[in-house]
RNA sequence: GUGGGCGUAGCUCAGUUGGUUAGAGCGCCAGGUUGUGGUCCUGGAGGCCGGGGGUUCGAGACCCCUCGUCCACCCCA
């Protein structure tokens, strides 16, 4: 076969599924627009420098971006996710603060795909810029709950921690690789690696043979400076108060070297893959100051977009949107009346599709019933010699015959018994 | 990146210890119903059995390589 295909990570999102995407994200425009966000639109593409930032240990960095030399000699990549770009479009543009914005698109990083996970793959998420009080954590965190509850979502956990600030961070990290060095030789040999690189990551080790060891390991909690303790109390405070649970898991360390302080994590109970997270982020306060800006503090989340949606497979909400043609044209004289009404009816916005290729009757209203139509409009040879139209509502045996002159109105009150 | 499973029609899959013209269901097209879909009946189109090499008189079945996909690890959304 040498027929192209896509290249592997990549596919095509085809109807309905296509318009199923659409309509998440205008769901998601809906509920954070509605908080005062902004819609921004970063480009696919940057720098590489900006994403380095993300940090050295983590692989999103050092395996797998697609970066290369573009005809200028210029060191690109295209993004790996959104918040890097966010807070360089900030350094750029210096917008007043608070800056929320939200975003929508794909994002690219070289990874063996497996189900839920692509080299091309769409999030939504939301930044805040400028903001450190604890409110803001909360809201942000409700604002994603929020969403997944319009999507009709049910079986959502929120895990939720606090990584300290970047001095905490440092200091658990080194109590954490003096832990697990005395306990080396019950780590597995991958965790062996990763504690070289990064200690913290060490906790998120699925083997069952780190299990043991982890769940004695020092816990974050007790590494907290005060203010670091008093965030999380408040944060903690403000999800009481509006009433969303979520689980304190000290072993909840993201990926992303730059997180600080708050992070989180939304889980599908209903997903039995490994790929169960469907959301998250945290604060990332120096990240600003890291791409060459003011010291700003930050916090969002991402959610992935295929994975959020296997989660509403499972739970069976959230279909595809209904077809949008209301009314299917059957002509069987030779199309040009088919041409005429589709064209009557579409200008004054009703929905209305036809057959094409002078196709028979019952192949017609074959189509007509798979078009989703709720009526057919039929024309042949009798009708058309006695100016008239033949309506039938798709899901009763009843149809009934209208002047030509009348089709408009005959169908605007089909389309008011359907609503 | 590491390890493993699987690639047969548009889709989901069957193909007995290697044996001649490769099957089903669904979908699609047409007819039964020369003016009627969603049910039913009949027929039809559609496959270099992922690709390449090898073993054999003979390979969809066996071996090697390769590509793709899925699963676990890893990573993360």
């Amino acid at each position: 076969m040498s027929a192209f295909s896509t290249s592997p990570g990549t596919r095509d999102i085809l109807a309905p599924d296509a318009a199923r995407w659409r309509l998440f994200q205008e769901v998601f425009a809906d509920v954070v627009e509605q908080a005062g966000y902004g819609y921004m639109i970063p480009p696919m593409f940057e720098d590489l420098g900006v994403f380095l930032r993300l940090g050295e240990a983590t692989d999103v960095v050092t395996k797998e971006m697609y970066d290369f030399e573009d005809k200028g000699g210029r060191r690109v990549a295209l993004r790996p996710e959104q918040t890097a770009s966010v807070c360089r479009a900030f350094v750029q543009h210096r917008p007043t603060t608070p800056w929320k914005v939200w975003y929508a698109g794909p994002n690219f990083r070289y990874e063996k795909p497996q189900q839920g996970r692509y080299r091309q793959f769409d999030q939504v998420g939301i930044e805040v810029l400028g903001v450190e009080d604890p409110h803001l954590d909360a809201e942000v965190i409700a604002l994603a709950s929020q969403f997944y509850t319009r999507l009709g979502l049910t079986n959502v956990q929120l895990s939720i921690n606090s990584l300290g600030d970047a001095g905490d961070r440092q200091r658990f990290a080194d109590v954490l690789r003096i832990y697990f060095e005395s306990h080396i030789d019950r780590l597995s040999e991958e965790s062996r690696i990763t504690l070289t690189k990064n200690p913290l990551r060490v906790l998120d080790s699925k083997r069952r043979e780190d299990q043991a060891v982890i769940a004695d390991a020092p816990r974050i909690r007790d590494y907290l400076s005060a203010q670091a303790g008093e965030h999380f109390a408040a944060v903690l405070a403000a999800l009481d108060a509006q009433n969303i649970t979520y689980t304190i898991d000290d072993r909840l360390v993201r990926g992303l070297d730059y997180y600080r302080r708050t992070t989180f994590e939304f889980v599908s109970t209903a997903l039995t893959a490994a790929h169960t997270a469907i959301g998250g982020g945290g604060r990332y306060d120096g990240l600003v100051e890291e791409l060459g800006g003011p010291a700003t503090a930050g916090i969002g989340f991402a959610l992935g977009l295929d994975r959020t949606l296997l989660a509403c497979d499972a739970e069976n909400v959230f279909p595809a949107p209904a077809s949008r043609v209301f009314a299917f044209v059957v002509d069987t004289t030779g199309g040009l009346e088919a041409a005429k009404v589709c064209h009557e009816l579409r200008s004054v916005g009703i929905g209305v599709d036809r057959a094409f290729d002078g196709r028979s009757m019952k192949a017609q209203m074959k189509a007509a019933d798979r078009s989703g139509a709720m009526v057919s409009i039929i024309i042949g040879t009798n009708e058309l010699e006695a100016g008239q139209v033949l309506i039938r509502p798709m899901n009763s045996g009843e149809q009934y015959m209208v002047e030509r002159a009348q089709l408009l109105t005959a169908i605007r009150q089909e389309v008011i018994n359907f609503q």
